[in-house]
DNA sequence: CGCGCCCTTGACCAGACTCAATATTAGTGG
DNA sequence: CCACTAATATTGAGTCTGGTCAAGGGCGCG
């Protein structure tokens, strides 16, 4: 509907001085080491469901989730990127999925047209395409088949493994993040994991009475039992 | 689990003489115009899930699905390829999912190596995981949002028009098919919809009782109210 | 004709949704 | 630093959609 890019929030930098970003190192510096560098605030529309595509994106930093919208409101978050990941990548002429912040996020802004020009870029961009689907297959038996509390127990896997999510978050026994910070609100979570608010609230309340976790200020989880929470997530 | 491949049901054939297999036709014709076909019988799987990756695949003709399955036994068919598509694509050294013919099927063999050297090969290919991805961000939103009636009319859009199943489905006004096949039967469509094969079952039933549709011989669809399903679809 | 497979239908049940009230947190200004 | 407000999250009660279990129907094939 809204053809708008980047209102106010979001400023724009370039990479440049000494500083060499193509989108691939090497080979890909064809005019210069120039790679535009934006920044998004928090919650952050990239682009719009409908709007013409010219870019494509990689978060350097921060978080940015994808999601659809159907016309009675019901939403639908498709894809969470984090840092290394790339969006928007495309060869229609307009998105089929509007693309926000979940947090403050660096980006870098690339141009479908040097993927043909440029080998590597192409390669890696094939690579990050056949990851995402395999992600999406794995969520799609998360919303097709599992029940609500398996949802919730595989989402907090996906974030004590490292996917989406950056920041910061302790380490502790061998490399697993026990500690996490959950970027979205109870609402992004349940347009996640196609439940609602309630359901992922209540989902939550039940992990933590049984000791699975523990909360800091709602938006940090402790996993106190990984064991516990692989064990509900369906996949064991 | 099972690192068998092409069972006794499939054989293989070869497009031409001297074979030799290389991905794409013209300029990929290296040593000669050869592509290894192999044939599928209906219900045959092509690979396991935990398979070692060698080959990609190309559908001539024919349709397949590829699935997951959770250790309990429930399954979520994750996406249904029709001719003209791809699959098995990944740089993984493992299956994601395992492939089955819906129905007998022609495939046209390829392997990963040829893409690097090949860039028509891998420029297709990319456009193959763009296109698929943007598929599953649809089907994401039917298994995450819309109701029992809403994934069954939708479903039954993508058959009229075009997406999936191949086969002789009898077109009529403007390019629809109004008389489609279902190439799956009720609890193929159950497990791609999310659903349990007695709501499909009572989601066609209820369909035909308000004469939106009806039913030859229980797999071929005859859709007498395009626009009384699309108002039911959640799309509009 | 009879068997087996797939599909349909019905009755009942349960998990998730809806609606509503309350609690908690975050943000703002004094 | 605290008070006040707005936004977000939790909890409860009741409802309903879709799942489960079980019985019956239709069709193809030997």
């Amino acid at each position: 509907m809204d053809s708008m890019v980047n209102p106010a929030k979001s400023s724009v930098a370039l990479d440049s001085s000494p500083i060499a970003p193509c989108p691939l190192p090497a080979r890909a510096k064809s005019p210069q080491n120039q790679a535009l560098t934006i920044l998004h605030a928090e919650h952050d529309v990239v682009f719009h469901e409908g709007d013409d595509i010219s870019h494509y994106y990689e978060v350097i930093d921060g978080a940015v989730m994808l999601y659809k919208i159907l016309p009675d409101g019901r939403r639908q978050v498709v894809e969470i990127v984090g840092p290394g990941g790339m969006f928007g990548i495309s060869c229609d002429d307009s998105r089929d999925c509007t693309a926000e912040t979940l947090i403050a996020s660096r980006l870098r802004v690339m141009d479908h047209v040097n993927c043909d020009s440029v080998p590597e870029a192409h390669c890696r961009m094939c690579k990050q395409l056949q990851e995402q689907l395999r992600e999406m297959r794995s969520h799609a038996v998360l919303l097709g088949r599992k029940s609500a509390m398996e949802r919730v127990a595989s989402f907090i896997l996906c974030l004590v493994f490292g996917r989406h999510v950056g920041s910061d978050e302790s380490c502790d026994e061998r490399g697993h993040k026990l500690t996490v910070r959950l970027p979205m609100t109870r609402q992004e979570i349940a347009d996640y994991l196609g439940l609602t608010i309630e359901t992922v609230s209540r989902s939550f309340s039940e992990l933590k009475r049984r000791g699975l976790i523990d909360f800091d200020k709602n938006d940090w989880v402790r996993v106190t039992d990984l064991q516990g929470i692989d064990n509900l997530s369906g996949t064991r």
